[in-house]
DNA sequence: GAGTGGTCTAGACCACTGT
DNA sequence: CAGTGGTCTAGACCACTCG
């Protein structure tokens, strides 16, 4: 039974998605033109244009008139600007600041170790107190395969955006994640971080997070307190 | 001053929405074909194909391979996916239920009569409690332009998906939204709505929804009970 | 079989970037 | 200036739908 032949310009992007998950160009680099990888991959030019502007689309590449096609670094305003979506009450983007934070090693919760598929190893746990306009605003905890991030240990210093750190410390790409929103009562210690009442509502957020490949690579919980923000969310 | 001439294939797309936002076209039914479009609007078909195509990705039109360019219908499962992103534990689409409703001629809240843009008028009020799988799980409160939906009135019948009822009784259609995501306390009289405690925590969620042109047609509060659905989000 | 959108190619010209 | 991506065109062929 042979597959059906998918469309040339979706192997394109696959081939090329695989090779940028290889690693083949880093972030910041361009690709080759258009032509020079028409050429490479005995296509025309318009079937690779047509590949890398779908890429473009979802945020995999980015093209720069006049300069080329450009493998995406995750610098912290882009990991802001896509996977970070409070705004203040006047609508501007929040930018949140680490007060603290912890790394530990531990046994994984049994819905961790299936989603990052660790099996019976122990995975990394960070967590995190975050402020808004100097305000304890955010708690997160965060899970990662220690096979994954082999450089990581308790004494790691981390910078405010995690998903650069994942890019050039460990070669993880961040490619997309999703979401899963819902609205909970302070734990009695969450509350004391967050100078709030216990019982409080908070907005809890648990998100997956994928590479390139579509691999599951962090696990996030975040609980986000919303008197002075809010989780914007575009649809259309 | 003449402002920068924009790309054709841009100048192609407004033309078109425009042309459907007037009703040329009504939901359901299809545009002429690319060559046909291409001769009436003195560009070449390829022109034509990348603004249709555009508009496909924008959930503006729908390309079916060999039957033609349709405006969409609002039904009741394309509501569902596009608007309405709750899930059950287990990932699977909600889908609720209307318990009871209540349409009132209100003086607008001076946020409402902002963003609808009412002036000193009057706006209508939907206020309805729906349940999911049987059990009061959401609240609405949904803020309407008496100017833009003439038929309605307090004893109008609602159907369960009321994009749909905007698109057929008013012409009005719903093309995107905004949703403004917290964590807030469940007042009383929410409270027993829902039959939970007061002080429970409820997800809100703040909608703007807009047509075809920008414009801001409906405003929309939702209380969701969330022990038993979450708000689902993709983020890329 | 006629008509539609989907893919693929080829080539021309424009706009922008860096040297 | 050379090289890049952005736009626009033209034409061929394929896949699907419907009568």
């Amino acid at each position: 039974m042979e597959a059906v032949a998918r469309p040339l310009y979706l192997q394109v992007r696959e081939a090329l998605t695989a090779r940028i998950a290889d690693g083949e160009w880093k972030a910041g680099e361009a690709l080759p033109s258009e032509f020079a990888l028409a050429a490479q991959m005995g296509v025309s030019q318009g079937t690779v244009r047509k590949a890398l502007d779908a890429m473009a689309a979802d945020n995999l590449l980015e093209r720069r008139q006049g300069r080329g096609t450009f493998v995406p670094e995750q610098t912290e305003a882009r990991s802001l600007f896509h996977f970070f979506r409070m705004q203040d009450a006047a609508g501007a983007p929040v930018v949140p600041t680490t007060l603290r934070h912890a790394i530990e090693r531990i046994q994984a919760p049994a819905d961790v170790a299936r989603t990052l598929d660790t099996g019976r190893r122990q995975v990394w746990r960070i967590q995190r107190l975050r402020a808004v306009g100097g305000r304890p605003a955010i708690i997160e905890h965060i899970y990662l395969d220690p096979q994954r991030f082999p450089g990581l240990g308790p004494d790691t210093a981390l910078p405010n955006a995690l998903y650069g750190y994942y890019q050039s410390a460990a070669g993880v790409t961040v490619a997309r994640a999703e979401d899963s929103l819902s609205a909970v009562a302070a734990a009695p210690d969450q509350a004391a971080q967050l100078g709030i009442a216990p019982g409080a509502p908070l907005l809890r957020a648990h998100r997956v997070a994928r590479d390139l490949r579509g691999t599951a690579v962090e696990l996030r919980q975040s609980w986000f307190e919303t008197s002075f923000q809010h989780y914007q969310v575009a649809l259309n």
